[in-house]
DNA sequence: TAAAAATAACCTGATTGGGGGGAGAAGCAT
DNA sequence: ATGCTTCTCCCCCCAATCAGGTTATTTTTA
């Protein structure tokens, strides 16, 4: 029935219920096959390599390990499979940690089925599949906050220097005197109201100034 | 014929028969209205405002003023209106650069037209379309390489020194010593073959080793 | 149980970083 | 036309940091 050309899928999921909705799912869908279905990482570690998968649907909340801490070493046993995250959350930390960690797409648990078909076939096409909501905060994350009290330059500098390069550097790459950097440093610092590089960087960053 | 709450759209696109052909798309689509099409963002600066678009599609390549440098000046003439990138190019940096500057989402112009309108529904809706090659290469930009020669302890260091701290204050966030601190520095230089923290970091960065 | 990783010590000399003040020139906006 | 912002540069001070060398012990992990 199946042919050899099937499109491989391992599902961990510790939701009973979920897991066999994606396995009859999947299961029945010419062109895909379900090769492995695990309640956990634990389980699905010993078999995960000879299942020999093509995509790997993951969970982020499992008993033991996470998902997103189980992400490094599923890569290490199936290197050349992709894993697509299934989860509920939606928090940016969780997000961008699972992608940090290897995952090639993330999709929410509300996506519908033929979305979920549709997203396997996508990332075997080179895609990133992404649910709506959480692209969008992929693409936030790029953004900066335009409501900088920095100018033009300051940022420039604070971006040079949140590189690690010293002021005569900086200085020296961009044609202007070491005295000026240290100038616009001073009022960098006093319009963050701090008083080092590292505070400086790190209200920067989370404000979105650089 | 077109009701009040019809999306209100901007054609920005130097090609007129690409452009005619956006105005004929989206014009013959129920419940989407396009306010204005221009050929260059000089053009488009002078009514944009009063047009009042709810969505701007913009391309990348224009004469005069690119689309990724004329962003933020959209931005400012019309804050609320989300930006969609319609280009043939599939750059990194042309991508990261007009996410950065505030593009809500990026399609390549082989995307077919009821895709389009797929996307700009998704943008009003609190989504971040993106083709599936684009979507692709923004989730690549968070992963690591796996072949980092630095060890677990010394990534994470050499994190710590990309957010401007000093040796002293790593030391005591995480518990060691000074000169622990220093020896896994002094490998991390060796290992990159580096002399200085501004390269440790550009290296470390290029190669994805954080 | 070897090898790899993390920890710590002692040495030296050059460079950098943070903070104080003041000041001129160019450009923009009202 | 005149402020305001931005960018530029100058002087002062002193503490702190950085880069490099070598060696060695203790965990941890494969």
């Amino acid at each position: 029935m199946s042919r050899d050309l099937d499109i491989r899928i391992c599902i961990i999921e510790d939701d009973e219920t979920i897991r066999e909705g994606y396995v009859y799912l999947i299961g029945n869908t010419p062109g895909y096959k379900v090769v492995g279905s695990y309640p956990s990482f634990e389980d699905a570690a010993k078999k995960l390599a000879s299942d020999d998968p093509d995509v790997i649907l993951l969970d982020v909340e499992l008993p033991g390990i996470s998902g997103i801490d189980a992400l490094p070493k599923i890569k290490k046993l199936t290197p050349e499979a992709y894993i697509l995250i299934l989860t509920v959350y939606e928090q940016d930390i969780l997000i961008f940690r699972a992608l940090g960690n290897g995952a090639s797409g993330y999709l929410t648990k509300n996506t519908p089925p033929e979305k979920i078909i549709s997203a396997i076939q996508e990332v075997m096409e080179g895609g990133g599949p992404m649910s709506a909501h959480i692209a969008r905060m992929v693409i936030s994350s790029f953004q900066r906050n335009e409501a900088s009290p920095l100018t033009r330059r300051e940022t420039e500098i604070l971006e040079q220097i949140a590189t690690g390069k010293s002021r005569k550097r900086i200085a020296q790459e961009l044609f202007i005197d070491l005295e000026t950097v240290k100038s616009h440093i001073k009022n960098i610092y006093h319009k963050l109201n701090v008083h080092s590089k590292a505070d400086a960087i790190k209200t920067a960053k989370d404000n979105k100034f650089i």
